[in-house]
DNA sequence: GAGCTTGCTCAGGGTTTTCCTGATTGTCGC
DNA sequence: GCGACAATCAGGAAAACCCTGAGCAAGCTC
Protein backbone atom coordinates (compact mmCIF):
# COMPACT_ATOMS: atom_id res chain seq x y z
CA UNK A 1 0.00 0.00 0.00
CA UNK A 2 2.41 2.77 0.99
CA UNK A 3 5.90 1.84 -0.25
CA UNK A 4 8.43 2.83 2.40
CA UNK A 5 10.75 1.38 0.64
CA UNK A 6 12.80 3.12 -2.85
CA UNK A 7 11.29 0.21 -5.12
CA UNK A 8 8.37 -1.70 -4.27
CA UNK A 9 8.10 -5.58 -6.05
CA UNK A 10 5.28 -5.38 -8.49
CA UNK A 11 3.43 -8.21 -8.83
CA UNK A 12 0.91 -9.30 -12.32
CA UNK A 13 -1.48 -11.43 -10.89
CA UNK A 14 -2.82 -14.30 -13.32
CA UNK A 15 -6.30 -16.54 -12.11
CA UNK A 16 -9.13 -17.13 -14.21
CA UNK A 17 -11.18 -17.29 -10.69
CA UNK A 18 -11.38 -13.29 -9.94
CA UNK A 19 -12.77 -14.21 -6.60
CA UNK A 20 -8.99 -15.71 -5.88
CA UNK A 21 -7.53 -12.97 -7.70
CA UNK A 22 -9.39 -10.50 -5.35
CA UNK A 23 -8.63 -12.22 -2.33
CA UNK A 24 -4.80 -12.83 -3.10
CA UNK A 25 -4.67 -8.51 -3.89
CA UNK A 26 -6.12 -8.32 -0.84
CA UNK A 27 -3.44 -10.50 0.68
CA UNK A 28 -0.66 -8.56 -0.57
CA UNK A 29 -2.17 -5.34 -0.16
CA UNK A 30 -0.81 -6.24 3.63
CA UNK A 31 2.60 -6.35 2.50
CA UNK A 32 4.87 -3.59 2.61
CA UNK A 33 7.00 -3.60 -0.03
CA UNK A 34 4.86 -5.50 -2.63
CA UNK A 35 2.35 -3.78 -5.06
CA UNK A 36 -0.40 -5.23 -7.55
CA UNK A 37 0.95 -4.16 -10.44
CA UNK A 38 -2.09 -5.60 -12.76
CA UNK A 39 -4.57 -8.08 -12.71
CA UNK A 40 -5.12 -11.05 -15.80
CA UNK A 41 -7.94 -13.71 -16.36
CA UNK A 42 -6.59 -15.67 -19.31
CA UNK A 43 -2.79 -16.40 -20.99
CA UNK A 44 -3.11 -14.08 -23.65
CA UNK A 45 -4.31 -10.90 -21.72
CA UNK A 46 -1.42 -12.11 -19.35
CA UNK A 47 1.13 -11.84 -21.79
CA UNK A 48 0.14 -8.75 -23.04
CA UNK A 49 0.08 -7.18 -19.57
CA UNK A 50 3.66 -8.72 -18.92
CA UNK A 51 4.80 -6.82 -22.10
CA UNK A 52 3.10 -3.48 -20.74
CA UNK A 53 4.09 -3.40 -17.60
CA UNK A 54 7.05 -5.77 -16.89
CA UNK A 55 6.45 -6.55 -13.50
CA UNK A 56 9.18 -8.24 -11.16
CA UNK A 57 6.96 -10.64 -10.45
CA UNK A 58 3.91 -12.73 -12.24
CA UNK A 59 1.58 -14.90 -9.91
CA UNK A 60 0.36 -17.62 -12.34
CA UNK A 61 -2.33 -20.27 -12.53
CA UNK A 62 -1.60 -22.70 -14.41
CA UNK A 63 -5.25 -23.38 -14.15
CA UNK A 64 -5.18 -20.87 -16.56
CA UNK A 65 -7.81 -20.98 -19.77
CA UNK A 66 -7.53 -19.58 -22.92
CA UNK A 67 -3.76 -20.49 -23.15
CA UNK A 68 -2.66 -23.24 -20.92
CA UNK A 69 -1.06 -21.73 -17.50
CA UNK A 70 2.39 -23.77 -18.99
CA UNK A 71 2.46 -22.21 -22.48
CA UNK A 72 2.11 -18.71 -20.94
CA UNK A 73 5.10 -19.59 -18.82
CA UNK A 74 7.46 -20.62 -21.43
CA UNK A 75 6.11 -18.08 -23.70
CA UNK A 76 7.29 -15.43 -21.06
CA UNK A 77 10.09 -16.90 -19.64
CA UNK A 78 11.65 -17.25 -23.21
CA UNK A 79 10.44 -13.27 -24.43
CA UNK A 80 10.38 -11.60 -20.63
CA UNK A 81 13.42 -13.80 -19.08
CA UNK A 82 13.79 -10.95 -16.14
CA UNK A 83 10.23 -11.41 -15.65
CA UNK A 84 9.85 -14.26 -12.74
CA UNK A 85 6.90 -16.31 -12.50
CA UNK A 86 5.51 -17.85 -9.19
CA UNK A 87 3.17 -20.77 -10.10
CA UNK A 88 0.12 -20.79 -7.98
CA UNK A 89 -2.02 -24.19 -7.98
CA UNK A 90 -4.51 -26.58 -6.75
CA UNK A 91 -2.36 -28.69 -7.79
CA UNK A 92 -0.40 -30.68 -4.79
CA UNK A 93 1.46 -33.31 -6.74
CA UNK A 94 5.23 -32.74 -7.11
CA UNK A 95 5.15 -33.35 -10.83
CA UNK A 96 3.30 -29.84 -11.78
CA UNK A 97 6.38 -28.39 -9.71
CA UNK A 98 8.76 -30.51 -11.97
CA UNK A 99 7.11 -29.50 -15.18
CA UNK A 100 6.76 -25.72 -14.07
CA UNK A 101 10.40 -25.38 -13.14
CA UNK A 102 11.79 -27.27 -15.70
CA UNK A 103 9.67 -24.60 -17.61
CA UNK A 104 10.98 -21.70 -16.61
CA UNK A 105 9.57 -20.55 -13.28
CA UNK A 106 10.68 -19.07 -10.54
CA UNK A 107 8.82 -20.49 -7.86
CA UNK A 108 6.09 -22.96 -7.23
CA UNK A 109 3.23 -22.25 -4.40
CA UNK A 110 0.13 -24.96 -3.91
CA UNK A 111 -3.01 -22.79 -3.03
CA UNK A 112 -3.31 -25.05 0.20
CA UNK A 113 0.36 -22.80 1.57
CA UNK A 114 -0.66 -20.95 4.62
CA UNK A 115 -0.46 -16.92 3.59
CA UNK A 116 2.43 -16.31 4.98
CA UNK A 117 4.46 -18.67 2.57
CA UNK A 118 3.09 -16.01 -0.43
CA UNK A 119 4.97 -13.73 1.31
CA UNK A 120 8.00 -15.91 1.70
CA UNK A 121 7.71 -17.34 -2.14
CA UNK A 122 7.63 -13.18 -2.63
CA UNK A 123 10.13 -11.82 -1.10
CA UNK A 124 12.78 -15.69 -2.18
CA UNK A 125 11.96 -14.56 -5.76
CA UNK A 126 12.10 -11.04 -5.20
CA UNK A 127 15.99 -11.69 -4.45
CA UNK A 128 16.68 -14.20 -7.43
CA UNK A 129 16.28 -17.51 -5.95
CA UNK A 130 13.60 -20.17 -6.33
CA UNK A 131 11.15 -20.85 -4.51
CA UNK A 132 9.44 -24.42 -3.58
CA UNK A 133 8.09 -25.24 -0.39
CA UNK A 134 9.63 -28.38 1.45
CA UNK A 135 6.22 -29.97 1.45
CA UNK A 136 6.05 -29.98 -2.02
CA UNK A 137 9.63 -30.85 -2.87
CA UNK A 138 9.29 -33.80 -1.07
CA UNK A 139 6.75 -34.91 -2.68
CA UNK A 140 8.24 -34.10 -5.74
CA UNK A 141 11.34 -36.54 -5.08
CA UNK A 142 9.00 -39.42 -3.82
CA UNK A 143 6.67 -39.01 -7.08
CA UNK A 144 10.13 -39.07 -9.41
CA UNK A 145 10.88 -41.80 -7.65
CA UNK A 146 8.12 -43.73 -8.47
CA UNK A 147 7.08 -42.44 -11.84
CA UNK A 148 10.82 -43.40 -12.73
CA UNK A 149 9.94 -46.67 -11.39
CA UNK A 150 6.82 -47.06 -13.56
CA UNK A 151 9.63 -46.16 -16.61
CA UNK A 152 11.93 -48.79 -16.05
CA UNK A 153 8.79 -51.06 -15.80
CA UNK A 154 7.74 -50.43 -18.80
CA UNK A 155 11.50 -51.04 -20.29
CA UNK A 156 11.25 -54.40 -19.35
CA UNK A 157 8.44 -55.22 -21.22
CA UNK A 158 9.21 -56.49 -25.32
CA UNK A 159 7.49 -54.33 -27.94
CA UNK A 160 4.76 -56.94 -28.13
CA UNK A 161 4.64 -57.45 -24.63
CA UNK A 162 3.39 -53.66 -24.30
CA UNK A 163 1.26 -53.47 -27.60
CA UNK A 164 -0.86 -56.47 -25.48
CA UNK A 165 -0.80 -54.66 -22.62
CA UNK A 166 -2.50 -51.44 -24.01
CA UNK A 167 -5.12 -54.07 -25.87
CA UNK A 168 -5.82 -55.34 -22.07
CA UNK A 169 -6.43 -51.83 -20.45
CA UNK A 170 -8.75 -51.02 -23.67
CA UNK A 171 -10.93 -53.84 -22.32
CA UNK A 172 -10.20 -56.85 -24.78
CA UNK A 173 -10.83 -60.29 -24.08
CA UNK A 174 -7.44 -62.88 -24.60
CA UNK A 175 -9.56 -63.83 -27.12
CA UNK A 176 -10.51 -60.42 -28.76
CA UNK A 177 -6.69 -59.68 -28.46
CA UNK A 178 -5.61 -62.90 -30.48
CA UNK A 179 -8.21 -62.79 -33.39
CA UNK A 180 -7.02 -58.78 -33.63
CA UNK A 181 -3.09 -60.00 -33.77
CA UNK A 182 -4.34 -63.24 -36.11
CA UNK A 183 -1.65 -65.00 -33.34
CA UNK A 184 -3.01 -67.73 -31.19
CA UNK A 185 -4.73 -67.28 -28.09
CA UNK A 186 -1.92 -69.60 -26.53
CA UNK A 187 0.41 -66.69 -27.74
CA UNK A 188 -1.36 -63.69 -26.15
CA UNK A 189 -1.68 -65.70 -22.58
CA UNK A 190 2.27 -66.21 -22.84
CA UNK A 191 2.49 -62.29 -23.06
CA UNK A 192 -0.12 -61.77 -20.58
CA UNK A 193 1.64 -63.85 -17.84
CA UNK A 194 5.32 -62.48 -19.24
CA UNK A 195 4.28 -58.58 -18.55
CA UNK A 196 2.06 -59.53 -15.56
CA UNK A 197 5.47 -61.03 -14.06
CA UNK A 198 7.73 -58.84 -15.27
CA UNK A 199 4.94 -55.58 -13.91
CA UNK A 200 4.40 -57.58 -10.46
CA UNK A 201 1.36 -56.35 -11.31
CA UNK A 202 -1.30 -59.62 -11.38
CA UNK A 203 -4.88 -57.81 -12.14
CA UNK A 204 -6.50 -56.91 -15.05
CA UNK A 205 -7.54 -53.83 -12.54
CA UNK A 206 -3.62 -53.12 -11.94
CA UNK A 207 -2.83 -53.26 -15.34
CA UNK A 208 -5.26 -50.77 -16.37
CA UNK A 209 -4.45 -48.61 -13.83
CA UNK A 210 -0.43 -48.37 -15.11
CA UNK A 211 -1.26 -48.11 -18.22
CA UNK A 212 -3.34 -45.05 -17.61
CA UNK A 213 -0.58 -43.74 -15.20
CA UNK A 214 1.92 -44.37 -18.08
CA UNK A 215 -0.25 -42.56 -20.30
CA UNK A 216 -0.79 -45.27 -22.71
CA UNK A 217 -4.69 -45.73 -22.63
CA UNK A 218 -6.57 -42.41 -21.59
CA UNK A 219 -9.68 -42.35 -19.73
CA UNK A 220 -12.37 -42.40 -22.07
CA UNK B 1 -14.84 -5.27 10.32
CA UNK B 2 -16.99 -2.42 12.50
CA UNK B 3 -19.95 -3.85 12.83
CA UNK B 4 -22.45 -0.60 12.61
CA UNK B 5 -25.19 -3.55 12.39
CA UNK B 6 -27.04 -5.14 15.65
CA UNK B 7 -26.15 -7.90 14.26
CA UNK B 8 -23.76 -8.86 11.83
CA UNK B 9 -23.87 -11.96 9.91
CA UNK B 10 -21.39 -14.48 10.81
CA UNK B 11 -19.41 -16.70 8.12
CA UNK B 12 -17.76 -19.81 8.38
CA UNK B 13 -15.10 -20.52 5.92
CA UNK B 14 -13.90 -23.90 4.58
CA UNK B 15 -11.64 -24.67 1.84
CA UNK B 16 -8.35 -26.64 2.52
CA UNK B 17 -6.74 -23.93 0.84
CA UNK B 18 -5.28 -21.88 3.43
CA UNK B 19 -4.43 -18.95 0.39
CA UNK B 20 -7.84 -19.39 -0.80
CA UNK B 21 -9.33 -18.62 3.19
CA UNK B 22 -7.19 -16.19 4.04
CA UNK B 23 -8.11 -14.15 0.57
CA UNK B 24 -11.99 -14.26 1.01
CA UNK B 25 -11.56 -13.55 4.84
CA UNK B 26 -9.52 -10.27 3.60
CA UNK B 27 -12.56 -9.97 0.91
CA UNK B 28 -15.46 -10.17 3.71
CA UNK B 29 -13.25 -7.72 5.82
CA UNK B 30 -14.45 -5.74 3.59
CA UNK B 31 -18.11 -6.05 4.15
CA UNK B 32 -19.72 -3.96 6.71
CA UNK B 33 -22.35 -6.46 8.07
CA UNK B 34 -20.10 -9.60 7.24
CA UNK B 35 -17.53 -11.10 10.02
CA UNK B 36 -15.73 -14.01 9.48
CA UNK B 37 -16.44 -16.30 12.45
CA UNK B 38 -13.54 -18.91 11.82
CA UNK B 39 -11.94 -21.28 9.24
CA UNK B 40 -11.88 -25.06 8.75
CA UNK B 41 -9.71 -26.79 6.24
CA UNK B 42 -11.40 -30.09 5.91
CA UNK B 43 -14.85 -31.63 6.58
CA UNK B 44 -14.13 -32.93 10.24
CA UNK B 45 -13.34 -29.91 11.25
CA UNK B 46 -15.52 -27.75 9.64
CA UNK B 47 -18.57 -29.82 10.77
CA UNK B 48 -17.09 -29.31 14.64
CA UNK B 49 -16.65 -25.08 13.83
CA UNK B 50 -20.20 -25.73 12.66
CA UNK B 51 -21.73 -26.93 15.91
CA UNK B 52 -19.39 -24.92 17.72
CA UNK B 53 -20.00 -21.66 16.24
CA UNK B 54 -23.42 -21.68 15.04
CA UNK B 55 -23.01 -19.19 12.36
CA UNK B 56 -25.52 -18.01 9.66
CA UNK B 57 -23.92 -18.53 6.93
CA UNK B 58 -21.05 -21.23 6.09
CA UNK B 59 -18.82 -20.38 2.37
CA UNK B 60 -17.96 -24.31 1.80
CA UNK B 61 -15.48 -25.37 -1.10
CA UNK B 62 -16.81 -28.66 -1.74
CA UNK B 63 -13.23 -29.79 -2.90
CA UNK B 64 -12.17 -29.81 0.76
CA UNK B 65 -10.36 -33.08 1.73
CA UNK B 66 -11.16 -35.54 4.71
CA UNK B 67 -14.64 -35.68 3.74
CA UNK B 68 -16.40 -34.73 0.75
CA UNK B 69 -17.63 -31.38 0.45
CA UNK B 70 -20.87 -32.83 -0.49
CA UNK B 71 -21.18 -34.67 3.01
CA UNK B 72 -20.63 -31.85 4.55
CA UNK B 73 -23.00 -30.39 3.33
CA UNK B 74 -25.41 -33.09 3.43
CA UNK B 75 -24.61 -33.83 6.97
CA UNK B 76 -24.87 -30.37 8.20
CA UNK B 77 -28.06 -29.43 6.70
CA UNK B 78 -29.16 -32.77 8.77
CA UNK B 79 -28.24 -31.79 11.80
CA UNK B 80 -27.99 -27.77 11.40
CA UNK B 81 -31.06 -26.71 9.08
CA UNK B 82 -30.76 -23.13 10.56
CA UNK B 83 -26.95 -22.88 9.56
CA UNK B 84 -27.51 -21.75 5.68
CA UNK B 85 -24.51 -23.01 3.24
CA UNK B 86 -23.24 -21.05 0.56
CA UNK B 87 -20.75 -23.50 -1.71
CA UNK B 88 -17.66 -22.30 -3.08
CA UNK B 89 -16.36 -24.11 -5.90
CA UNK B 90 -14.04 -24.49 -8.86
CA UNK B 91 -16.33 -26.21 -10.74
CA UNK B 92 -18.71 -24.02 -13.36
CA UNK B 93 -20.43 -26.80 -14.53
CA UNK B 94 -24.17 -26.33 -13.58
CA UNK B 95 -24.52 -30.14 -13.09
CA UNK B 96 -22.53 -29.47 -9.54
CA UNK B 97 -24.97 -26.35 -8.59
CA UNK B 98 -27.69 -28.76 -8.90
CA UNK B 99 -26.41 -31.10 -7.33
CA UNK B 100 -24.77 -28.97 -4.10
CA UNK B 101 -28.93 -27.31 -4.18
CA UNK B 102 -30.55 -30.75 -3.96
CA UNK B 103 -27.66 -31.36 -1.51
CA UNK B 104 -29.32 -28.50 0.86
CA UNK B 105 -26.95 -25.58 0.01
CA UNK B 106 -28.31 -22.59 0.16
CA UNK B 107 -26.04 -20.95 -2.46
CA UNK B 108 -24.13 -21.64 -5.24
CA UNK B 109 -20.22 -19.69 -6.27
CA UNK B 110 -17.95 -20.39 -9.10
CA UNK B 111 -14.87 -19.57 -7.82
CA UNK B 112 -14.63 -17.09 -11.22
CA UNK B 113 -17.33 -15.29 -9.63
CA UNK B 114 -16.42 -11.50 -9.35
CA UNK B 115 -15.63 -10.45 -5.89
CA UNK B 116 -18.95 -8.39 -6.12
CA UNK B 117 -20.94 -11.75 -6.37
CA UNK B 118 -19.73 -12.86 -2.95
CA UNK B 119 -21.28 -9.88 -1.28
CA UNK B 120 -24.55 -10.73 -3.47
CA UNK B 121 -24.87 -14.24 -2.58
CA UNK B 122 -24.09 -14.13 1.06
CA UNK B 123 -26.26 -11.01 1.71
CA UNK B 124 -28.92 -13.35 -0.43
CA UNK B 125 -28.87 -16.27 1.58
CA UNK B 126 -28.46 -14.05 4.73
CA UNK B 127 -32.01 -13.07 3.61
CA UNK B 128 -33.32 -16.58 3.43
CA UNK B 129 -33.58 -16.77 -0.19
CA UNK B 130 -31.24 -18.87 -2.63
CA UNK B 131 -28.49 -17.60 -4.92
CA UNK B 132 -27.37 -18.96 -8.42
CA UNK B 133 -25.44 -17.27 -10.56
CA UNK B 134 -27.78 -16.54 -13.59
CA UNK B 135 -24.51 -17.56 -15.29
CA UNK B 136 -24.33 -21.28 -13.51
CA UNK B 137 -28.40 -21.45 -13.54
CA UNK B 138 -27.95 -21.41 -17.59
CA UNK B 139 -25.56 -24.30 -17.85
CA UNK B 140 -27.13 -26.10 -15.03
CA UNK B 141 -30.33 -26.58 -17.23
CA UNK B 142 -28.53 -26.83 -20.41
CA UNK B 143 -26.40 -30.03 -18.61
CA UNK B 144 -29.34 -31.31 -17.16
CA UNK B 145 -30.71 -32.09 -20.38
CA UNK B 146 -28.05 -34.36 -20.92
CA UNK B 147 -26.78 -34.98 -17.58
CA UNK B 148 -23.68 -37.31 -17.92
CA UNK B 149 -24.52 -41.20 -18.64
CA UNK B 150 -22.24 -42.47 -16.36
CA UNK B 151 -23.84 -40.74 -13.59
CA UNK B 152 -27.24 -41.79 -14.78
CA UNK B 153 -26.17 -45.38 -15.11
CA UNK B 154 -24.08 -44.97 -11.38
CA UNK B 155 -27.77 -43.91 -9.97
CA UNK B 156 -28.85 -47.51 -11.29
CA UNK B 157 -26.67 -49.39 -8.64
CA UNK B 158 -27.59 -50.33 -5.40
CA UNK B 159 -25.16 -49.05 -2.71
CA UNK B 160 -23.82 -52.57 -2.10
CA UNK B 161 -23.28 -52.91 -5.89
CA UNK B 162 -21.46 -49.65 -6.03
CA UNK B 163 -19.24 -50.71 -3.33
CA UNK B 164 -18.35 -54.04 -5.24
CA UNK B 165 -17.68 -52.30 -7.86
CA UNK B 166 -15.13 -50.11 -6.44
CA UNK B 167 -13.03 -53.20 -4.61
CA UNK B 168 -13.54 -54.74 -7.82
CA UNK B 169 -11.66 -51.30 -9.61
CA UNK B 170 -9.40 -51.05 -6.99
CA UNK B 171 -7.96 -54.47 -7.99
CA UNK B 172 -9.45 -57.22 -5.76
CA UNK B 173 -10.23 -60.49 -7.13
CA UNK B 174 -14.34 -61.88 -6.62
CA UNK B 175 -12.55 -64.07 -3.36
CA UNK B 176 -10.84 -61.40 -1.85
CA UNK B 177 -14.04 -59.19 -1.87
CA UNK B 178 -15.93 -62.04 -0.14
CA UNK B 179 -13.72 -62.44 1.93
CA UNK B 180 -13.38 -58.90 3.12
CA UNK B 181 -17.47 -58.17 2.84
CA UNK B 182 -17.35 -61.64 5.04
CA UNK B 183 -19.80 -62.89 2.30
CA UNK B 184 -20.08 -65.95 -0.42
CA UNK B 185 -18.20 -65.67 -3.53
CA UNK B 186 -21.43 -66.23 -4.49
CA UNK B 187 -22.73 -63.53 -3.58
CA UNK B 188 -20.31 -61.19 -4.91
CA UNK B 189 -20.65 -62.57 -8.20
CA UNK B 190 -24.21 -61.94 -8.14
CA UNK B 191 -23.84 -58.47 -7.29
CA UNK B 192 -21.03 -58.13 -9.75
CA UNK B 193 -22.99 -59.48 -12.76
CA UNK B 194 -25.86 -57.42 -11.69
CA UNK B 195 -23.94 -54.38 -11.70
CA UNK B 196 -21.59 -55.24 -15.25
CA UNK B 197 -25.65 -55.19 -16.52
CA UNK B 198 -26.88 -52.46 -15.35
CA UNK B 199 -23.59 -50.73 -16.47
CA UNK B 200 -23.58 -52.34 -19.50
CA UNK B 201 -19.72 -52.97 -19.06
CA UNK B 202 -18.60 -56.82 -19.11
CA UNK B 203 -15.28 -56.38 -19.05
CA UNK B 204 -12.94 -55.12 -15.79
CA UNK B 205 -11.12 -52.56 -17.68
CA UNK B 206 -14.09 -50.98 -18.63
CA UNK B 207 -15.23 -51.00 -15.13
CA UNK B 208 -11.64 -49.42 -13.63
CA UNK B 209 -12.44 -47.03 -16.46
CA UNK B 210 -15.58 -46.02 -15.45
CA UNK B 211 -14.83 -45.65 -11.72
CA UNK B 212 -11.98 -43.61 -12.50
CA UNK B 213 -14.28 -41.34 -14.36
CA UNK B 214 -16.68 -41.10 -11.87
CA UNK B 215 -13.79 -40.56 -9.38
CA UNK B 216 -14.89 -43.79 -7.10
CA UNK B 217 -11.35 -44.78 -7.33
CA UNK B 218 -7.68 -42.95 -7.88
CA UNK B 219 -4.82 -43.76 -10.12
CA UNK B 220 -2.53 -44.30 -7.50
C1' DG C 1 -52.62 -57.35 5.33
C1' DA C 2 -52.00 -59.63 0.94
C1' DG C 3 -49.41 -58.83 -3.01
C1' DC C 4 -45.51 -56.84 -5.42
C1' DT C 5 -40.95 -55.08 -6.00
C1' DT C 6 -36.25 -54.73 -4.74
C1' DG C 7 -31.90 -55.51 -2.32
C1' DC C 8 -28.96 -58.91 -0.40
C1' DT C 9 -27.87 -63.35 0.20
C1' DC C 10 -26.47 -68.00 -1.74
C1' DA C 11 -26.03 -72.82 -4.57
C1' DG C 12 -25.38 -75.94 -8.57
C1' DG C 13 -23.20 -76.80 -12.66
C1' DG C 14 -21.67 -75.86 -17.35
C1' DT C 15 -18.44 -72.75 -19.82
C1' DT C 16 -14.49 -69.96 -20.26
C1' DT C 17 -10.36 -68.10 -18.82
C1' DT C 18 -6.30 -68.24 -16.44
C1' DC C 19 -2.21 -70.47 -14.77
C1' DC C 20 1.76 -73.68 -15.00
C1' DT C 21 4.93 -76.31 -17.54
C1' DG C 22 7.20 -77.04 -21.48
C1' DA C 23 8.54 -76.61 -26.48
C1' DT C 24 9.83 -74.72 -31.22
C1' DT C 25 11.56 -71.26 -34.31
C1' DG C 26 14.13 -67.17 -35.64
C1' DT C 27 17.24 -63.39 -34.65
C1' DC C 28 20.96 -60.99 -32.58
C1' DG C 29 25.60 -60.59 -30.72
C1' DC C 30 30.04 -62.35 -29.70
C1' DG D 1 28.13 -72.06 -33.27
C1' DC D 2 25.91 -70.93 -29.19
C1' DG D 3 23.77 -68.61 -25.46
C1' DA D 4 20.10 -65.11 -24.79
C1' DC D 5 15.82 -63.68 -25.83
C1' DA D 6 11.52 -62.55 -28.45
C1' DA D 7 7.64 -64.59 -30.41
C1' DT D 8 4.98 -68.37 -31.22
C1' DC D 9 2.10 -72.29 -29.51
C1' DA D 10 0.03 -76.81 -26.65
C1' DG D 11 -1.76 -79.75 -22.91
C1' DG D 12 -3.98 -80.05 -18.81
C1' DA D 13 -5.11 -78.60 -14.08
C1' DA D 14 -7.06 -74.81 -11.43
C1' DA D 15 -9.71 -70.89 -10.98
C1' DA D 16 -12.93 -67.59 -12.33
C1' DC D 17 -17.01 -66.60 -14.76
C1' DC D 18 -21.86 -67.04 -16.35
C1' DC D 19 -26.60 -68.73 -16.09
C1' DT D 20 -30.48 -70.38 -13.64
C1' DG D 21 -32.94 -70.44 -9.72
C1' DA D 22 -34.25 -69.32 -4.98
C1' DG D 23 -34.95 -67.76 0.02
C1' DC D 24 -35.63 -63.84 3.00
C1' DA D 25 -36.36 -59.17 4.74
C1' DA D 26 -37.85 -54.40 3.90
C1' DG D 27 -40.68 -51.18 1.83
C1' DC D 28 -44.52 -49.83 -1.05
C1' DT D 29 -49.27 -50.38 -3.16
C1' DC D 30 -53.93 -51.02 -3.04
Amino acid sequence: MSPNQAKPIRVLLVDDHALVRAGIRALIGRLEEVEVAGEAAGGREALRLIEELQPDIVLLDIAAPGMSGLEVLTESSKRFPQVRVIVLTVHEAGEYALGALRAGAAGYLPKSAASDELKEAIETVARGETYVSSEIAKKAVIEQARMSQDERSLEKLTPRQREILILMAEGNSTKEIARGLKISVKTVESHRAQLMERLNIHEVAGLVMFAIRLSLVKVE
